[in-house]
DNA sequence: TAAAAACGATACGGGTTCGTAACGAGATTG
DNA sequence: CAATCTCGTTACGAACCCGTATCGTTTTTA
């Protein structure tokens, strides 16, 4: 449980993911996006707008326009609350845990060539 | 020399990051800003717009933008090149380096504190 | 020395994002 | 019911970023 990394073994790995994330031209997402994305695929839901605006700490229409560009490159849905229809659930798609398995395995391999 | 990381502990890693980064409220960065950052300060100079631009394979006047909203948040610096008026070489700065520090310190604890 | 090449920066039009404020739809409360 | 609250979205003006084309400066070439 846990893996022991130093900053600078960090630093390596992230700028070899980036940079490589960058050269491969991906879709290029900002910050925010991204970590919407990696929270609706890595955290159990449901993921509603207002949860997403307070577990990152942005405001509610920043959310709506991640989602409006991610649900754009189809890498999430969005699906209305049965329960309550006023909410809005976010959901995962094929392409998007396409997406992150892909990137995720830049980042695993730029680990394996670190050296720092 | 060189870490094994399965793609779900990449992820996880990833998310605990981005997630605490954008709470933080840290500069949000672009991915290729943060790219270019990364470059600066893991690999060895001189940096060139040129060089930044070949290498991430974007166009110069992204690197030149890039450049500009960097500097101002003085994460790096303009010098120009006394052997080639023609260039500018980009350097890191004080404030650069603790950016950077900071940032892979998130990344190090969130992986000890993954589970994946 | 004149012409060509290379450097980074700027101009431009089009697209995206920002936060604040207001909106309509739905749920809750009295 | 009617008033109020909560949900996500949209409107707005400002700021940022994109790639292409062009610019001024400096260096290299012929």
């Amino acid at each position: 449980m846990g893996i022991e990394l130093t900053p600078n073994q960090a630093l390596d790995i992230w700028c070899r993911a980036a940079v490589d994330g960058v050269r491969r031209d991906a879709p290029d997402l900002s910050a925010r996006q991204l970590a919407l994305l990696l929270l609706v695929y890595m955290t159990e839901g449901p993921h509603t707008v207002r949860g997403l605006s307070e577990t990152l700490n942005i405001s509610k229409p920043a959310v709506t326009r991640a989602i409006d560009r991610l649900s754009k490159l189809d890498l999430v849905r969005r699906k209305s609350d049965e329960n309550d229809r006023r909410s809005v659930l976010i959901q995962r798609t094929v392409k998007g845990s396409i997406f992150l398995r892909e990137y995720s395995e830049i980042v695993a391999s730029a680990a394996l060539a670190s050296t720092a």
